[in-house]
DNA sequence: GATAAATATTGTAAAAAATACACTAAGAAA
DNA sequence: TTTCTTAGTGTATTTTTTACAATATTTATC
C-alpha cells in the first residue's frame, strides 16, 4: 500500500447526533443509507475514522460527506464501545452532538446516501445498533448544556426574537417559563445585540437581536454565568 | 488462532486518571512502567482494549491490573484522539477518571509496573504523550462535578467530619467557604448520617458522619438539587 | 375608521436563597 | 486552671428568584 493516510481505522468510527428546531420541535436528522452495511435504514450519520485524522476532523468530515452539513456546532459527546453494539464485528464509536441552523439546511446528501430527513426528537423511528441510546444520551446532554450555556442560539437563524428563544428553551427543557422573567434573565446575560424590527408579521413586531459570541467570549473569560 | 477473545485492539486504549485525597491535597496516581513502551517512565495507567471486552469493562479491569485499585468510583471521561499523540503508531484512548480513598488504598502494582505515587496534582512531573492533558481535562471535570453532585465522599475514608469534607471541598474548587453556611448547606442535602464522636484527637472531637447513598439515590430520583 | 385578533412589551411585590459575620463549647495538654 | 486547638451554632442583610396582569402595536376584518 502506498499511502497510509486514507486507510480506515476498521474498529473505530464516528457517529453524529444532530439536532435541529423548526420553532415548535426538536429534531434530529438522520440518514437513509444507499450502500452497505446497513443500506435501506435510517441511521446516525457516521462512518469509520481515518488513520491519520483527528477524531474532531473525522467528525467533521463524516458529517459534511453524508449531510452537506459544514461550519456548525460540534463537541464530543461520549464513546459507545458495547462488544456487541455493532453486529458484524467489534466497532467504538466517539459519538458527536451538532447543533444546525434548520432554515439554513439545503440537505444535500451525499453519494452514500439515498436520503436524509428530520425527526421530531419524540417520534423517532427504531433506528439500528445502539443509535437510539445514542440520540438520547445526547439529548440529556443538550438539555443540561442549554441550561448553563448559551448555545441555544447554534439552532435558531442568526437573527432571531424573544419569543423564539423562549419558545427553543420551553422546547428543549421541556417546562414552560414565565415571559418577563424569562426576558429579564436572558437579556440580562449581556451577549444579546438588539436589531431592527419584525417585518411582515400580522400582528405587533417583535425586536430581532443576534447572538454577540465576542462578548459571550469575552464574559466567559471572566467567569461569568450564564445560568438560565 | 483460536479465540479472539483476548486479543487487543491495537489502535484503542484506556487510561485512567485516579484522585485521591490526603487531608490536604487532591493527589494523583501514576505509575512507572516496568515494560516497553514507555518502560521506566511515569504515566497514568493505561492499556489497549480486548477484542471482546465493554469499555467500562477494559477502564476496570485496567486499574486492577496496574494497581490493584478495585470497586472504585469511575467515569468516563473524554476519548482523546489527536493523531500523533501516541509516537509510535495510532492509538486513540478512552480516558475514565477514579475517585479513591486514599487511606484504604494498599498499593499493590501489578507485574508490569514497578512503581506507583502519589503526586499532588499542583506537582505534577511531565508525563508521556498527551497525559498532562488529560490530567488537566480530568481536574476540570472535577471540579465541575463535585459542585453539582455529591461526589467528594468518595475520596474521604467512610466516617468523615464536616470539617474534612469542607476541607475536601476547598482544596477541589479552590476557593474557601463559610463553615456555617457551608454546614447548612450540606446537611440540608439530607444525604449524610451522623455517627459517633471522632475519638483520640487532642481538642474537641468532632461529629463523624457517613453518606447514604441510598437516600441520595432516592432524592435524586425525584428531582432534588446536589449543588454546593 | 372602528373593532377584533394576535403577539410584544413592561414592573413590582413577595418569597426564597445566598451571604456575611463572631462567639461559645469541648477536650487535651501544659 | 490555664492554654491551645478545633467544633459547633444563629441571625440580619443582601441578592436572586418567583409570581403575577395590564398596556402597546400591528394587521386584518367588518
Amino acid at each position: 500500500m502506498a499511502k497510509n493516510s486514507n486507510q480506515i481505522i476498521k474498529n473505530l468510527s464516528t457517529d453524529c447526533v444532530i439536532f435541529g428546531f423548526d420553532n415548535s420541535e426538536l429534531k434530529v436528522l438522520v440518514i437513509k443509507l444507499a450502500v452497505e452495511p446497513g443500506k435501506g435504514e435510517w441511521a446516525l450519520p457516521g462512518s469509520n475514522i481515518l488513520q491519520e485524522e483527528n477524531l474532531d476532523i473525522a467528525a467533521k468530515r463524516v458529517l459534511k460527506e453524508l449531510t452537506g452539513l459544514d461550519n456548525v456546532y460540534m463537541e464530543q459527546l461520549y464513546t459507545f464501545g458495547d462488544v456487541y453494539r455493532f453486529p458484524l464485528f467489534r466497532v467504538v464509536t466517539v459519538a458527536y452532538f451538532a447543533l444546525v441552523k434548520i432554515e439554513d439546511y439545503k440537505p444535500e446528501p451525499g453519494p452514500k446516501v439515498s436520503d436524509a430527513q428530520w425527526f421530531s426528537i419524540k417520534k423517532l423511528p427504531k433506528l439500528p445498533f445502539d443509535h437510539n441510546e445514542i440520540i438520547n444520551y445526547a439529548l440529556k446532554r443538550l438539555k443540561q448544556r442549554v441550561r448553563i450555556r448559551p448555545i441555544g442560539f447554534e439552532l435558531l437563524p442568526l437573527k432571531f426574537t424573544l419569543s423564539q428563544l423562549q419558545n427553543l428553551y420551553e422546547t428543549i427543557m421541556d417546562f414552560d417559563m414565565d415571559k418577563r422573567n424569562f426576558r429579564k434573565k436572558i437579556l440580562g446575560m449581556n451577549v444579546l445585540v438588539p436589531l431592527e424590527k419584525q417585518k411582515g408579521v400580522p400582528h405587533r413586531a417583535a425586536k430581532l437581536y443576534r447572538f454577540d459570541k465576542r462578548k459571550y467570549d469575552s464574559l466567559k473569560e471572566k467567569g461569568y454565568n450564564f445560568e438560565i
